[in-house]
RNA sequence: AGAGAGAUGGCAGAGUGGUCGAUUGCGUCGGUCUUGAAAACCGAAGACUGUAACAGGUCCGGGGGUUCGAAUCCCUCUCUCUCUGCCA
């Protein structure tokens, strides 16, 4: 969410960012926004003077009646009828006017950063670098969804998606023999390769409440993307960034315990609703999937060299697993509701030809840290922190690149960092 | 799931209708003392809103009510703890 003064301040600024997004009507949402905010302190103020009042009236009444002046406490009391409902009324039109005033406020989306290139759709990002060799493939080398099931062993594929579907539905494959290994490989390879980076693991909920998704941005407006256990009022999470940010929720972060980097692996859960097409085959997109995430807390002026810092991050993970890889810096079309600067990191699937997203690394200044209240004191007075996440890494376009990428005709080669965790060097 | 108890400032813990934003202890910060530290002593310190700055207003788990006046009384929701039951 916005900070009402910044609006307030820099109307222009604001309004030449949601453009930047292509944001429907931002003039008129601004300017509702701004109208309500006056309203809202024109009636606080109002509320305010009549409470004074009848405060002062109260305290008179308590002395009258101590002093045993009955009489006179009677004829007081008369008087706070008036008082009393007036402000009611304005009680009533100020919880109006704050309901409404949050209700647009929560529609506007982040302002980007300056360094955000203009644009409207994914295809105007820009490669901001591309990085090692794409392999070429063998004469019938397959995807990674045949792959998987050339390399039967133990009575089925080692990724099985109609076993999944028997069990859940499309879109919840099974992993089987080294298909498990691998996962669980990953797993920890990214997670002590964070903690060797200075993050410090967390294993958090992966069911949140409805308090915890407004905080990170996906409540309200996205709970279609999300699956609901209505019994319980309670969401499975799309990603760790969820449960991990909204540790830090309603916190004033003392000073000495920044920046916060955290790091988590979870099992993310999205039901991609709408957003099933030609290019989801495989491990593509899922339902759920695997994923290692860090989550930082930073001082305002240190934010944007720790999103730099992540993106550097991320990418030695990639460079160590021997991907083929290229960063993305999102248009401002394309960004995310609550980000002011993304990074996305794509590898390359050698046999799709394609490019595949397997991490977004994103800067949300305060937006979030207003939602969640997430402040520290710093220089005397409590302000908003930066929050900042990345997945590092999502696991199955990951598997799916690895596997495609580092096909033979003999076999599959294993990356060598990952074989010490999982105990085998190919899958043949 | 059943029965009972409870929710107050960073923590602990008073306060059961009238200057209570809230006694006190611990912790924190500043100072005195000390070569330095500890101890002792003195002092400071909540959040939100609002204002040019004061003032003013709100906040004692959330919401609602009674009252001139609520941390204190009533209703309701949520959560926590203890016991019983069930169970990784």
């Amino acid at each position: 969410m916005l900070q009402l003064n910044f609006i307030r301040e820099n109307k222009e600024a604001t309004l030449a960012g949601l453009r930047k997004r292509y944001f429907a009507n931002a003039e008129a949402v601004v300017d509702e926004v701004l109208t309500l905010d006056q309203q809202r302190r024109d009636t606080q103020r109002e509320l305010d003077d009549v409470l004074s009042q009848s405060n002062a009236k109260a305290s008179q009444i308590g002395a009258l009646m101590k002093a045993g002046d009955k009489a006179a406490a009677e004829t007081a009391k008369a008087e706070t009828a008036d008082l009393k409902a007036r402000s009611k009324v304005l009680a009533d039109s100020l919880r109006q006017v704050e309901a409404d005033l949050q209700s647009v406020l929560v529609t506007i989306p982040n302002i980007p950063h300056s360094s955000v290139p203009e644009g409207r759709s994914a295809d105007d990002n820009e490669v901001v670098l591309e990085h090692g060799d794409k392999p070429q493939l063998h004469e019938g080398a397959l995807p990674h969804w045949e792959l998987i099931k050339k390399y039967d062993r133990d009575g089925g594929p080692i990724i099985d998606f109609e076993l999944g579907v028997k069990i859940s539905g499309a879109g919840f494959p099974v992993y089987k023999g080294k298909g498990a290994r691998i996962q669980r490989a990953m797993i920890n390879f990214f997670l002590d390769e964070a903690i060797k980076a200075g993050y410090s693991e967390v294993q958090p909920p992966i069911v949140i409440n409805e308090d915890s998704g407004f905080g990170t941005g996906q409540l309200p407006d996205k709970e279609g993307q999300m699956y609901y256990v209505t019994e319980d009022k309670l969401y499975l999470i799309p990603t760790a960034e969820v449960p991990i940010t909204n540790l830090y929720r309603d916190v004033i972060l003392p000073e000495n315990q920044l920046p916060v980097k955290n790091v988590g692996y979870t099992p993310c859960f999205r039901r991609e609703a709408g957003s099933w097409g030609a290019h989801v085959r495989g491990l593509n997109r899922l339902h759920q999937f695997d994923k290692v995430e860090i989550v930082r807390v930073e001082k305002p002026e240190n934010s944007y060299a720790a999103l730099e810092e992540m993106s550097l991050y991320v990418q030695s993970l990639l460079q160590k697993l021997g991907l083929p890889y290229r960063v993305l810096r999102l248009c401002g079309g394309d960004m995310g509701f609550t980000s002011a600067l993304t990074y996305d990191m794509e590898v390359w699937s050698a046999a799709q030809q394609r490019w595949l997203e397997v991490s977004s690394v994103s800067n949300f200044e305060t937006y979030q840290a207003n939602r969640l209240k997430l402040r520290s004191k710093l220089e005397g007075k409590t302000q908003l922190l930066h929050t900042l996440n990345g997945s590092a890494l999502a696991l199955p376009r990951i598997l799916a690149s690895i596997l495609e990428n580092n096909q033979t005709p003999e076999g599959i080669k294993i990356p060598d960092v990952l074989v010490p965790y999982c105990g085998f060097d190919t899958i043949s």
